[in-house]
DNA sequence: CACCATGTTCCTTG
DNA sequence: CCAAGGAACATGGT
């Protein structure tokens, strides 16, 4: 599930992992996955390379390596997509049906499986430019949020997953976020309070967080080959669901509010799903 | 077979 | 040029 916390927790597992290795040999099976990135320029940097340094921005990795001899440093761009999975195994250990990218590491290698293929490996980063402030940063604050919503009369459950506005929302939480603030998802964006406004900042803020908290309770050394791989994110077999568990009205339709008991509401925005309680989220 | 899915980009339309 | 809406991308689950 790939919205900012979960690229948090694994860019906090991976990387220790893959600090300090070297690529013995990249194989792509999958070219879309690099554009704008030609395959020939994706091997020639990467070939060779040391990984230096991994982080985050929005719901985008960014890599750090260096270059072979020149130790010269330079970056790649990660993004999981719908259903990208990035990890660590050993290079005994079965390769993945959707494996979009394999690095040898020598011993183990990483892979980038992405089921869908909607995700980038890339050495193209010119999408960072375009983010807004970090939900979490001190820069994403009640009078920057105002000045930009002001400017848009889409629905505030729309303008929310807008990455320019706030960096790393997606569907799951943005729908979570208004649930906590008691705004209905269907407000336009122009046309809450200074109060909701306030209340919306720091739903997010809360939200992103006990996310990220959440996720970092979650052991990732599981999957089909539980003692050698890594995945972002998923549930124990053990831990029974504890994540999924946590949202309050996501894909929760026709199941009574938390809070009132009323039956949240399913509606489409943007082609894309919204839940949200009638009665809580004030319209 | 139908519909749904955590994301982003591109194309139309106004 | 901008805003908004929707399809497209590709595969699998229910």
């Amino acid at each position: 599930m790939p919205e900012l916390p979960e690229v948090e927790v694994l860019v906090h597992h991976l990387q220790p992992v893959i600090a300090g290795k070297r690529i013995r040999a990249v194989q792509v099976n999958r070219v879309k996955i690099l554009q704008p990135t030609s395959l020939s320029a994706f091997k020639r940097a990467l070939q060779g390379a040391t990984f230096r340094n991994l982080s985050r921005r929005g719901k985008y990795m960014v890599f750090e390596l260096s270059a072979p001899s020149s130790r010269k440093k330079f970056a790649v761009l990660g993004h999981l997509g719908m259903t990208g999975k990035m990890y660590v195994q050993k290079k005994k250990a079965t390769l993945p049906k959707h494996a979009a990218v394999v690095l040898d590491l020598g011993a183990e290698r990483f892979v980038f499986e992405d089921t869908r293929y909607f995700g980038r490996m890339t050495l193209d980063t010119s999408a960072l430019a375009h983010l807004g402030p970090e939900p979490l940063g001190k820069e994403f604050t009640a009078a920057y949020f105002a000045g930009q919503l002001q400017k848009s009369r889409q629905p505030i459950k729309v303008k929310l997953l807008d990455q320019s506005l706030v960096a790393g929302i997606g569907n799951i939480y943005a729908s979570e976020a208004l649930f906590l603030a008691g705004i209905a998802p269907s407000r336009p964006a122009d046309s809450l309070t200074r109060v909701e406004q306030r209340d919306l900042v720091r739903a997010i803020r809360k939200t992103i967080a006990a996310a990220i908290r959440l996720g970092s309770t979650v052991p990732l050394n599981f999957g089909p080959d539980p003692s050698d791989a890594l995945f972002y994110f998923g549930r124990h077999p053990d831990a029974v669901d504890y994540y999924e568990e946590s949202l309050r009205v996501y894909d929760r339709a026709g199941k009574p509010c938390i809070n009132c008991g009323s039956a949240i509401q399913r509606v489409v925005q943007g082609a894309r799903s919204t839940f949200f309680c009638p009665a809580c989220q004030k319209s």
